[in-house]
RNA sequence: GCUCCGUUCGUCUAUCGGUUAGGACGCCAGGUUUUCAACCUGGAAAGACGAGUUCGAUUCUCGUACGGAGUACCA
């Protein structure tokens, strides 16, 4: 009998610096599969207080994003920056408590302690001399409000993706809570925003593991429960280094624009990092079934973009035909390519059966149904002008007339050209490429008894008279 | 430097002490074919290295190598 503290909370907490990297676009897809698949919560913080570096356009790219992605959040988004009045509150009851202390070292002061230290080879871990200090000494200076951590002992991280990590509390040092001017820090803010929110799971990258021994100190602190964490490995590029742009995109938009289909997006992120048995393909309510945290792998993952091809193009061949062709008329509406006219809607959409089977992307899904999207005159490319020579056009011109009663349907129109080919003592081979640069302008194209049937009767011979026709 | 994490075919991974180490992508060969694809069949391809524990290690422990993260009054 599940209860209210039982139901799952998930966050997703980028700071709004530039666009959603696709590592980013993953650890979301894990917590809004984790939360979604348990009937949970997914939330989205914004982590802002770096005043400096944020930025509104940053912030709207991160939100379009997650929404390419179908990545929907659950309440409001939530400002970290709005929230740091609550934040310092926090700062302050500790230090009534005295489980803070105010600590009056200058930043110059431990920078030198640090770079003495360096020089001798000693280990640099800052320990305030105010950690103790009566009151009474206190000077009337600025100072920073630290958080009076264990020194001894361990911290034990039980994470559900890293196993039970243990970190000696001697290498760690009293963390500021607020610095010298008042401004709570990320650490304490991302805490705070966490209990607040009520996240019980933290699933992030694993570059905040670490991190994860510091906060737990505040959490003990205030006597709160920590949350279940589950530290991500990063996803790398093809060569096993960090993803940058050499590696080709790192911006989720950038794959849409690229023309992956949302949902190939999402399969493929998924099983990156993360498996369920020899499953590959799955739909999103498989996914958000199957996901948990003890599938994921520990070791960072390579991206691999001939099997994002190969998961899109089953997800393209998977699709309904009206809602690939929605989501083809929204890629081209990204990407700024000219809108089609409804009559070229239609026939795209009357072409999609032959289409999806063969495309892995959208431009992939256009390239090869250009047949339908063409009008009048049909110009034939370099490749395929070759096949209309003066033999191959009179070969249209005497086809022509064969074609003017025939039921326009498949097995009709194979006999009409089989027996046309066998007559001329020709293979319909010969014949097919004269068609394709006739109906297509093309030498590559779907085929030609598909384009025939997509296009119908009136349209086909009207190219195929034109195509005729031309010198 | 110190702390922490990681390492199975080229890539993503399965295996939770005993397997001919399985699947997928990619690759190679063959088939189908009307071009490009798609599709079908088959194939090559892996436990970083070294110790130890054990009747038996890919699996458990330790070390080495390599890779990564953290070590801020950044987030």
């Amino acid at each position: 009998m599940p209860q209210m503290s039982d139901a799952v909370v998930t966050r997703f907490a980028p700071s709004p610096t530039g666009y959603l990297h696709i590592g980013g676009a993953r650890t979301a897809l894990f917590n809004w599969l984790y939360a979604r698949g348990r009937g949970g919560k997914f939330l989205l913080r914004i982590e802002d207080t770096d005043r400096a570096r944020s930025t509104p356009e940053a912030e709207k790219a991160l939100l379009q994003g997650l929404s390419w992605l179908g990545l929907d959040f659950d309440d409001e988004v939530v400002s970290q920056f709005a929230r740091a009045d609550r934040h310092r509150e926090v700062a302050l009851q500790l230090l009534a408590e005295g489980k803070a202390y105010k600590c009056f070292s200058t930043q110059d002061e431990i920078q030198a302690f640090r770079d003495a230290a360096k020089a001798e080879g000693k280990s640099t871990l800052f320990q305030s001399p105010w950690r103790d200090a009566d009151p009474a000494t206190h000077p009337d200076a600025p100072y920073a409000v630290r958080l009076k951590s264990a020194s001894e002992g361990e911290t034990i991280i039980k994470d559900e993706v890293q196993g039970e990590v243990r970190i000696k509390n001697a290498t760690l040092d009293d963390m500021i809570l607020l610095r010298s001017d008042g401004s709570p820090v990320y650490m304490l803010a991302v805490v705070v925003d966490d209990h607040d929110m009520g996240v019980t799971h933290v699933i992030r990258g694993d570059d905040h593991l670490n991190n994860a021994a510091r906060q737990m100190g505040i959490y003990t602190a205030m006597g709160w429960a920590l949350p279940v964490y589950a530290h991500i490995p990063l996803i790398f590029g093809a060569d096993g280094k960090k993803m940058s742009k050499r590696h080709g995109a790192t911006g989720a938009h950038e794959y849409q624009h690229l023309g992956y289909p949302a949902a190939g997006m999402r399969n493929y992120l998924a099983r990156l990092g993360w498996s369920h048995g020899d499953d590959e393909f799955f739909t999103d309510a498989q996914a958000k079934e199957w996901f948990d945290l003890d599938g994921i792998g520990k070791a960072p993952a390579r991206f691999d973009f001939k099997k994002l091809d190969n998961i899109c193009g089953q997800h393209i061949a998977a699709s309904e035909d009206d809602v690939l062709v929605d989501e083809l008329l929204e890629f081209m509406g990204a990407t700024g390519l000219p809108a089609l006219s409804d009559e070229q809607k239609n026939t795209v959409k009357q072409a999609m059966f032959c289409l999806k089977e063969r495309a892995k992307t959208f431009p992939d899904l256009l390239d090869k149904g250009q047949f339908a999207i063409a009008t009048r005159p049909i110009v034939p490319d370099e490749k395929s002008a070759k096949a209309l020579d003066t033999v191959s056009r009179g070969m249209l011109t005497a086809l022509t007339p064969h074609l003017q009663n025939a039921s326009w349907v498949r097995e009709d129109l194979e006999k009409i050209l089989g027996d046309f080919a066998e007559a001329r003592e020709t293979k319909f081979g010969k014949l097919a490429g004269p068609l394709r640069a006739a109906l297509a302008g093309r030498a590559a194209t779907p085929s030609v008894f598909d384009m025939m049937l997509v296009l119908g009767r009136e349209e086909t011979l009207a190219r195929l008279t034109e195509a005729a026709e031309t010198n």
